[in-house]
DNA sequence: CCAATACGATACTACATGGTTCCGGAACGC
DNA sequence: GCGTTCCGGAACCATGTAGTATCGTATTGG
């Protein structure tokens, strides 16, 4: 008897994992490039120098691949085990922001909003969230402050899971909408006047007439 | 010699001014539950109870329809004319947003979604920006805190122009992203814990070991 | 060396869709 | 009434594309 219809064909000639890499990479430039339905399974073969077999063998479907080519895209990101500390919040903000080479961010902000028209279409995408790129940056906000609260930096009390949204939702706003990334003057103008003082003790000081 | 080969066609029956809304409203359906490429002009029509022809008498290609239909959307929307004046700020924020019924903004900023798409197709369209829900929220926003600033509810040096971003473009992460809208208690938060105190005088009050 | 699997390339199928055209009928102005 | 323009509906066409199949070649293990 067959030891396992499905095994793992040891014979013959090994995949080449070079070839996912470039696939995944084609697949991101062209989704941000001309977005999900822009992408067609032949541009993308084309780009990668790929045949089309190639890439059916890895992905049964294009939803597959494209799903696949942003999660590839989001483990290259952030590294939660490596943020900066530079002893301060502030300066561990801009650290944070500081080093994304532009010409990468933009590339990838514009992958993420060609990964929105896909979840518009795809059913049953929207509810497992696993698409977004901007989640793993609210969690390294977050736990840079909660850092900063154990430092007594910051309010004890502070609304640190509202406060880590702020950055990267403006961050959204800009590339889905705007088409256009953070600079930095804009992340020093959010990190002095809207993420620390949100943060802050201070009683709200509103003119007291 | 004929006055005008355009001329606007007084003989014969009339167009339906009905027929122009009811197709323009099928198009925001169906943006906000496909998108823009889930679109196709034969299930506008349908949903319209309209014929292909009465739409493509109207709007030459399906890219003018939808930027139409959103056009139509963002007139429906606040009006500049008619900001609450509740006598102070954090009120006039929370009275912005409130009325809105929760529905209807779902179905605008799945909308919203939907057009992110048609942004990264359609040539030469980010660079207008006349497709953003958004931007008139932002001039609303801005125009409640100038008026906080002379009131002398606000600092005078209050960085306007970035604060009145903070909820749209919570707004659009939330709905882009998240697919969801922002609620009352989201809203509370930003208001007061993030919006007033970015506007206020007081010196950011990072406990000071 | 040989069978099995991978590779790039290309041809092919099946289907969806943007846009046009035509129909029979209804509303309008003259 | 009569021609003109509108209406919904449906047929039609040209194009694009997801996914499959095939071909000749390159690698692998046995």
């Amino acid at each position: 008897m067959p030891e396992n219809d499905l095994s793992p064909a040891t014979r013959g000639r090994k995949r080449d994992p070079e070839r996912d890499a470039a696939i995944l990479e084609a697949t991101i430039d062209l989704l941000a490039e001309v977005g999900y339905d822009g992408l067609s399974t032949a541009k993308v073969a084309d780009r990668a120098q790929a045949g089309k077999g190639t890439m059916y063998r890895r992905w049964p479907t294009k939803t597959d691949l494209v799903l696949d080519a942003v999660a590839h895209m989001k483990a290259q990101q952030i590294d939660l085990e490596a943020l900066p500390d530079t002893g301060s919040l502030r300066g561990d903000l801009l650290a944070l922001f500081q080093p994304q080479d532009s010409a990468q961010v933009d590339r990838i902000l514009r992958a993420m909003a060609g990964v929105v028209s896909m979840i518009s279409q795809v059913h049953g995408l929207a509810e497992t969230g696993d698409y977004s790129i901007f989640e793993p940056w609210i969690a390294a906000n977050s736990v840079l402050m909660e850092r900063a609260r154990t430092r007594g930096e910051i309010s004890s009390t502070a609304d640190v899971a509202l406060a880590a949204q702020i950055i990267p939702s403006m961050a959204a706003y800009r590339a889905l909408i705007l088409r256009v990334a953070i600079d930095r003057d804009l992340l020093l103008r959010l990190v002095d006047q809207v993420v620390l003082p949100a943060l802050s003790d201070g009683p709200v000081n509103l003119a007291s007439s």
